[in-house]
RNA sequence: GCCCUCGUAGCUCAGCGGAUAGAGCAGCCGCCUUCUAAGCGGUUGGUCGUAGGUUCGAUUCCUACCGAGGGCGCCA
């Protein structure tokens, strides 16, 4: 619809240069349509007069009438007038937003689609937490907001790979290892004093391996244990991730980098390009050099290399050698700290920083307060997924901006009637169902519809129908997936509303029905697609 | 001390430089013989943390300050 009314508008913009009435503006002029949040302002709005007012050095206003009376009212747009401080408000014809509907229910699944991509590749890589326990709940934030951008990057026209990476190698592993056998031998009823450091959360694994098991892995050594303990708890992440709805098209291992000597390549190129100093018998990336603040540890005095390290290689790999036109990491807020290094460290590998985009979405405190997974206080997936269900999960965990903190609350979550707007969606797409089960019930038609039926009581839900590229392309472009939640209960909340104002199947009007379901099988379209875009269910019923 | 994020209605939060700042929940008042009341309508409720700056126009951008959270390790 915007496309459609800033076309007009160009074209009533060079007339009124070509008739003298306006000087030209320099460049091109960079037209915005926007729907006015007062509806009394009209369907759609510009402050084309009020931007071009600088260069022409003429007020607003009489520019906005120049424009006005050189706009063409006719298939589009149907009125214009001047307002406030020079705004063009328009009104959009009622016959040509019910004639829109017909390309919506055409596009079906791929309804507000958007080419972004430009034929471009994008790799979103999410949750990748440690296998060393179960998935917490910040880890599912990460899952349903790397899902859900992994999907509307797809609609903006990227060619998308979901990947996990699981940080399967460093010096966290061997302190899982002795806590995982510990427990585990201390469920086998083995008495032995614990780990001097003990990680809370191996218990999990442990628990799965009895379970598997039994006590066939006893007397296994530690790092055998330890492997098997890594396996165990993997193939349950995997298998909580897939009940949330969320799949990956790759789980890409950190010590395969050490494996293909990947991490040495790439220590070889920072050490050739000039960036690579030795200090106290440690090897450190240079980043003061590169005019960062600080220098960061690259291999340790004891000759092992750091998460730094393969995070980099990794993210080599992903740029140079898969080569991925893009990358978008959603990372949580407790990794944000060597972020401004690891940028240095890409462009002195050659690799252009605006490739890769971080979300950082924010801690999550539940009841107020936070969680540590390594003091072993946190809420898993899998304590609340039966509880709750994934679908209100994702919703509740992507309807917050990443930036804000999320303070999941249980209790409320659990009751999840009225009080979860998830619902509320999903009952409007199902009343979309169910008028389409009435209409066969009554013997209405469905094809064929007479669009005169359709007027200013149905105009507003139909313009909202046509925001859904706007809202893919926004998210797409800022990468900020809580806008679909919003738009999602917009469309609801309008769709709710007609439905309850006008009879949808009314076997005494076929005709006026058969036009109401061309409408309810556009609202259906969109809904749809909206939810799928979430990673959400569409149910038929509820 | 330095870096990042946040501060908007009683609560949880939208607001991608525009007009009289919005929604849900909570509160109050109404609506089921009708395609799902998991719904609809009405109503109460704001010094947009503070002070400057940029702009025709600032909740939005910039600076400083105040407050909350996070990060500053040869952990990941």
């Amino acid at each position: 619809m915007a496309d459609a009314v800033g076309e007009a508008l160009a074209d009533a913009l060079e007339r009124s240069v070509r008739t003298g009435a306006i000087a030209a503006p320099d460049g091109a002029a960079d037209i915005v349509v926007e729907k006015p949040k007062d509806p009394s302002h009209g369907d759609v709005a510009t402050n084309l007069a009020l931007r071009l007012a600088r260069h022409a050095g003429r007020p607003p206003l009489e520019i906005a009438e120049a424009l006005r009376e050189h706009l063409v009212l006719g298939e589009i747009i149907e009125s214009a007038e001047v307002a406030g401080p020079g705004f063009i408000n328009m009104r959009v014809h009622p016959a040509w937003l019910a004639a829109q509907l017909a390309p919506v229910i055409g596009a079906g699944e791929r309804w507000g689609d958007v080419d972004l991509a430009n034929g471009r590749s994008v790799q979103v890589e999410f949750v990748s937490a440690n296998p060393t326990g179960p998935v917490t709940l910040g880890a599912t934030r990460g899952a349903a907001v790397g899902d859900a951008l992994a999907n509307v990057l797809d609609a903006a026209g990227y060619r998308v790979e979901k990947e996990y990476y699981v940080n399967d190698a460093g010096s966290r592993m061997q302190t899982f290892f002795e806590s995982c056998a510990w427990y585990y031998r201390t469920m086998c009823g083995i008495d032995a004093p614990p780990p001097d450091e003990l990680y809370p959360a191996a218990e999990r694994a442990a628990e799965l391996l009895l379970a598997e098991h039994g006590d066939a892995l006893r007397d296994l050594p530690i790092d055998q244990l330890g492997e098997h303990g890594v396996v165990a708890q993997l193939a349950e992440i995997r298998r909580d991730l897939e009940q949330l709805g969320v799949h990956f098209d790759s789980w890409f291992h950190e010590q395969s980098l050490f494996d293909s000597g990947a991490v040495e390549d790439m220590l070889r190129r920072l050490r050739d390009a000039g960036c690579v100093v030795e200090r106290d018998g440690a090897v450190w990336f240079a980043a003061t050099a590169v005019g960062l603040d600080k220098d960061e540890v690259l291999v340790r005095s004891n000759g092992m290399p750091t998460y730094f390290t393969s995070d980099l290689a990794y993210h080599l790999d992903k740029l140079e050698k898969r080569a991925f036109d893009r990358a978008v990491d959603v990372v949580g807020a407790d990794h944000q700290g060597h972020l401004p290094r690891m940028f240095g460290a890409l462009r002195v590998l050659g690799i252009a920083p605006s490739r890769l985009d971080i979300v950082i979405t924010q801690l999550i405190t539940v009841g107020g307060a936070k969680m540590k997974k390594a003091a072993g206080h946190y809420v898993t997936l899998r304590e609340i997924l039966d509880q709750v269900g994934a679908d209100a999960i994702r919703f509740f965990l992507i309807s917050r901006g990443t930036g804000s903190t999320i303070d999941f609350d249980l209790d409320l979550a659990v009751k999840a009637g009225n009080e979860n707007p998830v619902f509320y969606v999903q009952m409007a797409h199902a009343r979309c169902a169910g008028v389409f089960r009435q209409a066969q019930a009554d013997g209405v038609p469905t094809g064929s519809p007479d669009l005169s039926f359709l007027g200013t009581d149905e105009s507003p839900l139909i313009r909202l129908l046509l925001d859904l590229p706007e809202v893919v392309r926004s998210v797409a472009q800022d990468l900020e997936p809580h806008r679909l939640t919003f738009y999602a209960q917009e469309v609801a909340a309008a769709w709710h509303r007609y439905y309850h104002d006008h009879r949808i199947v009314d076997a005494t009007a076929p005709a006026l029905s058969t036009a109401r379901l061309h409408l309810a099988a556009a609202v259906r379209v969109t809904l749809a697609r909206t939810l799928r875009l979430m990673g959400l269910s569409a149910p038929e019923r509820m």
